[in-house]
DNA sequence: TATTGTTATACTCTATAACTATA
DNA sequence: TATAGTTATAGAGTATAACAATA
């Protein structure tokens, strides 16, 4: 059971380099996928940092200049909470939704292409096994 | 189906940041706990730098560093090739083997306690998903 | 000609600590 | 006191292009 991890890196490396490339035109990085990818997750396209950074495994200092890049170009706006004025919405804007559907498009490509030689249930397996990694790393 | 990369990369990052916080005391940083791993894997601990790029999902240029740190703290060496001159060789030295020991058995500790409650062919779908990712992906 | 690995270069990612504003 | 997020800082990760040595 000692390689499920390595091999979780290794997969994480392989499929993140391959998204940037087949969305080379969008100039976006890794982080900024994600980060794209998981908003366009959350309803309405919007979530606070912190949920962000738990959706993602980071932690908010490192999204700091990935959603400052985001802003600059217009993909996200950054807007004050209802309740709680110390919280940040991080929301997709129109662009944004329109890229993030193109990052989530590209990667359930990818899944679907991974998929397509093994049996139904071993994608439920294997997102079973993400979560309880990630729960038992928490 | 979309959803299996983003859970991918974020059960990565809690892993990893995890596992260096188990190991603290190493002062080791993930992509090091990566190599030194990957590095055990292989017979003899040994691997070219383009074996251990492979396995890491990283390109060569970025092991250059990680191994260089690695090599100065007597972790592991560099060698010729026996065939191939071009071809470096990596190898865990006796202290590097101890190190990574260590590292492998936090792995696996950190596995086992997340399969835990999961039913027993689990890991092997998980394994065989995270293959079809990485085939895909290259 | 093609390949292995390193260098040079330029960003991006990441975390810790200190800080501001708010709860 | 505690929490949400940013700033400042420092170091590590990453890739591309150019290079040297070898095949």
């Amino acid at each position: 059971m000692v390689f499920l991890l390595l091999d979780l890196q290794r997969a994480t490396h392989a499929t993140l380099h391959r998204l940037t490339t087949e969305l080379a035109d969008l100039k976006l990085t890794p982080s900024e996928l994600n980060a794209l990818a998981n908003l366009a997750r959350h309803p309405a396209g919007a979530c606070t940092v912190s949920e962000l950074g738990a959706a993602a495994g980071t932690r908010p200092t490192t999204l700091t200049s990935i959603l400052d890049r985001l802003e600059q170009r217009g993909l996200v706006s950054r807007g004050p909470h209802q309740r709680d004025r110390r919280t940040v919405v991080v929301r997709l804007t129109a662009p944004g939704t329109t890229v993030a559907t193109r990052v989530l498009a590209a990667m359930a490509d990818l899944e679907r292409r991974a998929l397509a030689t093994l049996p139904p249930d071993a994608a439920g397996d294997a997102a079973a096994v993400l979560h309880a990694l990630t729960e038992a790393a928490t």
